[in-house]
DNA sequence: TGTACATCAGTGAACGCGCGTTCACTGATGTAC
DNA sequence: TGTACATCAGTGAACGCGCGTTCACTGATGTAC
């Protein structure tokens, strides 16, 4: 089957985007080769033909995936409302709810902390990204500084979806999201932006 | 090999001991029976004379971490210091490299998301078990909402630790520790707790 | 324009291995006489 | 006290299965003549 250039670049986007999916759904160790490539609509054989491993994947895939959550942010309103917009669609009981379709920080964080240095390297330039974006909407005296307080934000938001998903009291889940939405405020406030 | 009656009461306490350490360094999924059994010397086959299953074992062993974290906890100094000082520690350098003998939270909590109910149950009493016992330390007006505030407290720093994990970039790595600290001190402050 | 051929994305079976789980067996100990 | 036996914690091989990875093969397409 001998396609035009573009079907192979389409093909690995494809695997990639279902990929995410995937492995925010069932976690990296929980993700099998054969299930992520069937979820492509492709066979296990296939996979070597675009990765050169599974790890390569995973660190593909994470890249992407906060490319993608740092154009959720980019949607929002402009300057600092666009902040406390996206805080408030992250603490969402909708976000919490829809793993395969939310942010990869969350899904994988602890899972990422174990893993290659690859995806550790990813990871840390993916998310850096996100965070310059949120400290150039906060336009702050010190950006260096403004970042690791950005950082710690995000970390934390994360943390507190990860905890509104491992409790089985649904009302104490909920509140978990709702003050977490506070304390997120809070620190931006008292974060010495400006 | 016939033994005492408490014999096999050690067996067990060791094997959940150890299965603690290897949880935490390879995740849930990344850790097998055979190593399980291994890591408390003994062979897989024992494995089901101590526990119905995997998830028995990894329910059992979270709640058992769990439980050590609050003794963590219990060892600071009284009241609202030794909240302080656990704050610190659990934010250190050490406890962040050292995670086979760290939090259950940091280490797992998203794998805890995804896993079932009967793990998920262990994890919300093992963790509200913790916070009544900052939140008496805390002595606040309202112990209620101040439950809901030292939950997302613990879940912030668990998100903060896995984040200093997963940055390859030592020094930003560091940076949000420290951070990680002022804005959990900072949330400890502004909790209108007393 | 029509035909022969080279390309190469994707197939599907197979590799060795570790997974969670089961089970027939071992053998050191406590108990009964 | 000494011996025979029942108990049962632990062994180690095996179950079927899915893992990550490899590879000989297929066959639709683009290219060459």
């Amino acid at each position: 089957m001998r396609y035009g250039q573009d079907h192979k670049t389409a093909t690995r986007q494809r695997i990639v985007e279902t990929a995410g999916r995937r492995l925010k759904l069932d976690g990296i160790d929980g993700s099998g080769i054969a299930t992520l490539m069937k979820d492509a609509g492709l066979t296990n054989g296939a996979f070597y033909a675009h990765f050169t491993s599974k790890d390569d994947l995973v660190a593909t895939t994470i890249a992407e995936q906060l490319r993608e959550q740092r154009a959720t942010l980019a949607a929002a309103q402009p300057g600092r409302g666009g902040v406390e917009q996206f805080i408030r669609a992250y603490l969402s009981v909708q976000h919490r709810d829809s793993p395969g379709e939310g942010c990869p920080s969350a899904a994988l964080l602890d899972e990422v902390g174990r893993s290659s240095d690859a995806v550790k390297r990813v990871y840390t330039d993916g998310i850096i990204g996100i965070v310059d974006d949120v400290v150039a909407r906060l336009s702050p005296r010190d950006a260096e500084s403004t970042r690791v307080k950005v950082l710690c934000l995000l970390a934390g938001m994360a943390g507190t979806l990860q905890l509104s998903r491992a409790l089985v009291d649904r009302e104490l889940a909920h509140a978990v999201l709702e003050q977490g939405i506070e304390d997120a405020l809070t620190l931006l406030r008292d974060g010495d932006f400006v």
